[in-house]
DNA sequence: AGTATTTTTTCGAGGCTCGAAAAAATAGAG
DNA sequence: CTCTATTTTTTCGAGCCTCGAAAAAATACT
């Protein structure tokens, strides 16, 4: 059950809303923070002078010329890009990719590498993660003096509590606890994520106007991916990280999925699906492993150009999308969907058959309102997705500490 | 976004935490309080003085005769019966239904009533609920000196801020602002909620081993519904109260909805679907207005005693409900399920195709260990929910008051 | 140079929680 | 029957925290 409010929690929370209203707001005043937090001056006044001191924040100079005010002038409070730094680690198919990133949201420096992640055995992923991630640590060019956090985000399941990736489709290995490996490796606190709930956090961090309380990110790529943000909060499940809508029943007994099974939204929306039905294989053809992008963008250019078995493709993939989202819809009610992912570049060839079916669904009932965005390139969006919340974890657990972890509402999942 | 903590906020989020620890443990003493709730003795001992003084909380004499302990004996808090009252409102099929309970939770006073619903004119619904609400308010037998809440139920969907009632299978009406409505006649907060979230905040006061952090109740009656709580919060949609199971997709283009849609879980596993397969009818004949619950008996009776129709529309009421189920928990991990409703004294008939159907999907990769547990009579349950949704609010808003309401995390559904 | 205006800091007041110690209330020992 | 050990509850002063009001600071306008 939730805890009693100590008093020395109340400073910790205000300070922690201090940092989080400087991070949004970028140079926001005194008064500003004052006025958003529904503080008190003096009490803004009182914490920002400390986290000054502390070396968290910054006074900047009134950045706009354009003062036209009458006044003093208000001085905007910045991150101190040298408080602390995170490193985020994203691991996709055949590909590594980190990136060191200094308090203020700066990138500082990042090395990528291609690897074979499907055949590789399990010490050597590992060993590749863990080398890398020295490299960047030990890299004398860099002064990377307090590495406070990782993130790591892979494609596939990670638990409630990101420690570990639990499944993915990259590597045939299960339950990896990267986070307890490299926090016993650097000791550096480190956390596991989900790849569409980062897409799903950068998305609100990009565009905070559309995409806040409530929205949809889903990954169109070889598999289906979705990081789902309600009332505020990153959307997980109970165990897992949840949000497996690709793996949602559309046909029962359908088309054989990578997973499997039968009849997921993926088995006819996944890439591998797209190109499955394009090839008129049937739907009892095993999934291939993987789908170039060049590949996939020629079907889509040929579904463009004729009505084949290609277009065909796409309407399937459209329609397993739509009685999807028409079920996720009555769950939650509609809200504003980001298509991410190379097929999200083929969304013209997927949305009229997504919209007739979702407009057979309940949840689908203003069908036309719904809006849908599209973004081709998850990578960039994961990675910024994984600094945010990594640093979002410095503001509040290092920056603001003080809370002894207890039973109950602890580690709000805040996109 | 999210607002700072004031300094008189603290007194009253730890006010409300008393009295929410003294409604749980029923007889708690300080210390006892003071262990959960992670707050000093000293700090217990002068927030309950303030509540007995008020006439909110009383000391009652060591409930146990059996104090074997050595030191002075414990004195346990109770909730002051005559501290307020609140009224519950159940509007059903046909079937209208309120309770008076006192502030510790027990029913003072009731009164049922059946009617037409379904034929009513807007303003008779209306005013059959006014006129019997009126009725107990006014009721001089009852010495009710202070109704502080009501709060009424209804099966279909209500708004997010539980103010109205938008659409209802018991009634042709739609967008019935009962909250308001009650709140001008009477002067007394109102609110209005789904039936199936009563059901499940009732289960969670009933049995909160059982029915902690995450579960879900699903009404097997001539609809679907379904109540969900999720990491200890009641899970609504974004715009209304959302949890509409019955309107997954069971099967695209499938069987004839009562909502007017295809292929709707309830399409399968409603009252009126499986009276209409185990009829022979064919999934397009229109849904019947009702079936009585003796009826809905004959049925199961008749499957279970031989493999007919009968059997096999409880077979596929069972394949939809664990089609559906698996999707759901593909979204959110499995949990604890409740099965409330006539039907559900039926569950023997349609488990096993829905344990078939749910080992089939990715959410019920462990569906061995899924629990089902059934209740056949829902009125109760949702009558206690009610209650107890009404009590907290008066627990927290009236007797723990102080806080503006803000934008931001105001309002946590907590079950 | 003086005044108006806006931002930020300072300072005392009032509250809240905490820990330690005292007070209260009982069971068991002699 | 008295005294002691034990447990619960209250009391009291200390230490923080936030707040409002007033002062100080920094600029534009006249």
């Amino acid at each position: 059950m939730s805890v009693g409010i100590r008093h020395d929690d109340l400073r910790r929370r205000n300070r922690a809303m201090v940092i989080a209203a400087v991070r949004r707001a970028g140079q926001p005043s005194r008064t500003e923070i004052a006025a958003t937090t529904g503080l008190s001056h003096s009490t803004i006044s009182a914490i920002s002078s400390d986290l000054i001191g502390e070396g968290i924040l910054t006074e900047s100079k009134p950045s706009e010329a354009g003062s036209l005010k009458r006044g003093r002038p208000q001085v905007g409070l910045g991150l101190n890009p040298e408080a602390a730094a995170v490193m985020t680690v994203v691991l996709s198919l055949n590909f590594l990719s980190v990136a060191v990133i200094d308090y203020a949201g700066q990138v500082i420096a990042e090395e990528q590498r291609r690897l074979d992640t499907l055949t590789m055995s399990r010490d050597a992923l590992i060993g590749e993660c863990t080398a890398i991630v020295r490299r960047r640590l030990e890299d004398p060019d860099l002064d990377v003096r307090s590495v406070a956090r990782i993130a790591l985000a892979i494609q596939g399941i990670t638990d409630t509590h990101a420690r570990a990736m639990l499944w993915s489709p990259i590597t045939p290995h299960t339950d990896i606890a990267f986070a307890d490996i490299l926090e016993d490796e650097f000791g550096i606190p480190a956390t596991m994520e989900n790849d569409c709930n980062m897409m799903a956090i950068a998305l609100r961090w990009r565009d905070p106007d559309r995409y806040r309380d409530d929205f949809i990110a889903i990954l169109l790529s070889h598999g289906i991916g979705m990081g789902l943000v309600l009332k505020g909060e990153l959307f997980t499940g109970t165990h897992s990280s949840g949000g497996e809508f690709g793996h949602m029943i559309h046909r029962p007994n359908g088309a054989l999925c990578r997973c499997g099974r039968r009849g997921c939204v993926e088995a006819y929306a996944g890439n591998y699906a797209i190109w499955r039905n394009a090839r008129q294989l049937g739907e009892d053809a095993e999934p291939v492993a993987d789908v170039s992008d060049a590949d996939m963008r020629a079907l889509a250019t040929a579904a463009r150009e004729r009505d084949g078995p290609e277009r065909e493709a796409y309407r399937k993939a459209g329609e397993a999308l739509g009685y999807g989202l028409g079920s996720l819809f009555a769950l939650i009610d509609p809200a504003p969907v980001a298509m991410v992912g190379v097929s999200a570049a083929a969304f013209d060839l997927i949305e009229p058959a997504l919209r007739k079916a979702i407009a057979q669904t309940a949840g689908g009932q203003h069908s036309k309102s719904i809006s849908f965005d599209t973004e081709p390139n998850e990578l960039p969006l994961i990675r910024e997705g994984c600094a945010m919340r990594a640093l979002t974890f410095v503001d509040q657990e290092i920056f603001a500490p003080g809370v002894q972890a207890r039973a109950g509402s602890v580690g709000k999942n805040v996109a």
